[in-house]
DNA sequence: TGCATGATTGCAAGGGCTTGCACTATGGTG
DNA sequence: CACCATAGTGCAAGCCCTTGCAATCATGCA
């Protein structure tokens, strides 16, 4: 006749809010407020209900609170491109951030051509309060559905839009980076400059190009070639190097990525060519691998932990009254001159 | 006397599933069901609804939704080593996996002492599913927390417990990784190893060693010197390296990580010590830089997607029906035969 | 001592969803 | 044609929490 065992020794469903409440011996109003910051609860009360909650091992069920706070303090995080060891960095600047403010990361892979449609329903079913895109050679079009859904979101490593979306960037000044490494280049003698891009469609890639440009107009030079990889990837640098190589004529590469820098290093120490004297190689990012004495890359250095600050500052405050002007932060890069360029 | 201006273009509300009901004419039963797989619904009842739910853009709540069904779909994905490149892949692979699988990760970063009762807390709040701990520098007694607040977790990365603890493990094979590669040693006339290992507290780095010795030990020889970095990086690698170098004596390294051994690496380069002759160097992980040709290092490659994918089904798994008796995946090591171990 | 003030408190009504239950059609069966 | 299983439906209760409101209490002040 025994209807089951209740002797287990931890309760396997969570203590609620009324338990505690019935335990305390007060009503559950009181220990909502408790746990709200701010509320009016008697010092007395507080003890009580602070008491109840150790003995029965009770956690707030942030699920159920949001439904009326109409805050869940999830944020979403979306990426495409986990390829790239940059990224470990950046990932980790922007979990820490966001968990020091409070705030919890629902991650939203993009690689290998996962939908975008599923990636934003999944936001909107969990209701985050605001988005983070990270990416650079995600469609500018996933941005906009977000925001278009009324979703806060920032585009870090975006480029601003002309004005025609209200879409927040925070993003290093790729263009003025691309203007460092054309000045690098020149003031060191580099006269035949070679640039070798991520993928086309990407921003970062383009507008890194268009400040080669620019510095190099100034002294009535051009990039004397172009190309892109698939991806900001060794790889990609390595096959692309290999070509510029192969057809000749260049003294020096602007690589649009660190990783691409490295594989164009690869392939001239393959080819028997000097770097730097025989070709000048400048990357960008500046990640880590960057500084190993293997490659001891001159690169252009992008301010990644203040990117990340602001762009999480940026969502927040967002989330907390919207804005309909778009805000752009655009941070400054500087150079860091290692091995891979020959003195000026 | 107008209270406020009710003419937005779009609704800055989303839609609710007792919106889309009336619309549609039916209950909000209905509409449930409609989104429930397996319920019975009129195709044509089924119609009207998706029609409503396409005019107003209606999408579930799945917060809401949890609080009946006692199932999140939130899988919380905990880790400590955001400084490790091979760490990108790991990423990428669980957030791809257990989105295909329809679950989301929420992220909690451990790195640099955050504290870890938090994060536990967090996973609490949230009612994740099920929690999948990556790493193996973290302490034992965070994943049995968790075990012991009942949440499905597995410790992916770790080491099986004696039966002590009730955990579940996927992991490769330190032990017989190790072993691997004091195999390859031995077998290409290196008689004097040091073994260079991360930091001394993680189980990965004791299991590698036991794994060394272990083979060694088959041939009446022992590891000559045995040195922990503070962590898994290049920068322990370098300095080790360079303080063995002093020190002398040795003809050969077995790094407990890639990382470590390319640091080794640089370490020799810089004392002109030629590798593979004089200095023999093996690694663990078979991370992507680890075939570049700065570095073509040999290794020991683990399956890292198999035990990925085993996690992310054991934890499903045991979210589903619990299991008591700890389950333990092992996943055998392979030795990659690169350019740093001299001929046999 | 009487009253205004502010701090605490509990009640009850939600928030957006699922689901057991009772009920209506519907079609098939003998 | 009566009868029964079955599929489809809506009602209403419930998941766990917050919060406006009105009631209570203690306090400070005149």
């Amino acid at each position: 006749m025994v209807k089951a065992n209740k002797v287990a020794a931890l309760p396997p469903r969570r203590a609620t809010l009324k338990e505690v409440a019935k335990l305390a011996g007060v009503s559950t109003s009181a220990v909502s407020r408790t746990f709200t910051p701010g509320a009016s609860v008697a010092p007395e009360t507080r003890m009580k209900v602070l008491a109840a909650t150790r003995s029965v091992g009770y956690q707030p069920n942030a699920l159920a609170r949001s439904l009326m706070t109409r805050r869940t303090e999830l944020i979403g995080l979306v990426a495409n491109n986990f390829d790239n060891p940059v990224f470990m960095e950046i990932f980790d600047l922007f979990t820490r951030r966001l968990q020091t403010r409070g705030r919890r990361p629902l991650l939203a892979n993009l690689s290998g051509g996962a939908s975008t449609e599923a990636a934003l329903e999944m936001l909107l079913q969990y209701s985050v309060d605001g988005v983070i895109v990270a990416s650079s050679t995600l469609p500018q079009q996933f941005v906009k559905a977000c925001a278009d859904a009324h979703l806060p979101v920032v585009h870090v490593f975006g480029r601003p839009t002309g004005g025609r979306a209200p879409i927040h960037v925070v993003s290093p000044d790729n263009v003025q980076g691309g203007r460092l490494a054309g000045e690098e280049l020149w003031k060191r003698g580099y006269r035949n400059i070679a640039f070798l891009g991520g993928p086309q469609t990407a921003t970062s890639t383009e507008d890194r190009l268009i400040g080669l440009g620019d510095s190099l107009s100034k002294h009535r030079l051009k990039p004397r070639v172009v190309v892109y990889g698939h991806a900001y990837s060794h790889e990609a640098g390595l096959i692309l190097m290999r070509q510029l190589l192969r057809n000749g004529g260049i003294d020096a590469v602007f690589c649009g990525d660190d990783n691409l820098a490295m594989g164009a290093m690869d392939a001239c120490r393959e080819a028997g060519v000097d770097v730097p004297n025989e070709m000048g190689i400048i990357g960008f990012n500046d990640m880590a691998i960057a500084a190993w004495p293997a490659y001891h890359l001159t690169t252009i250095h992008q301010p990644t932990a203040d990117i990340i600050s602001a762009a999480v500052e940026l969502v927040l405050s967002i989330v907390e009254k919207p804005v309909k002007k778009p805000m752009v932060h655009l941070f400054d890069c500087r150079a860091v001159i290692r091995g891979t360029l020959r003195a000026a």
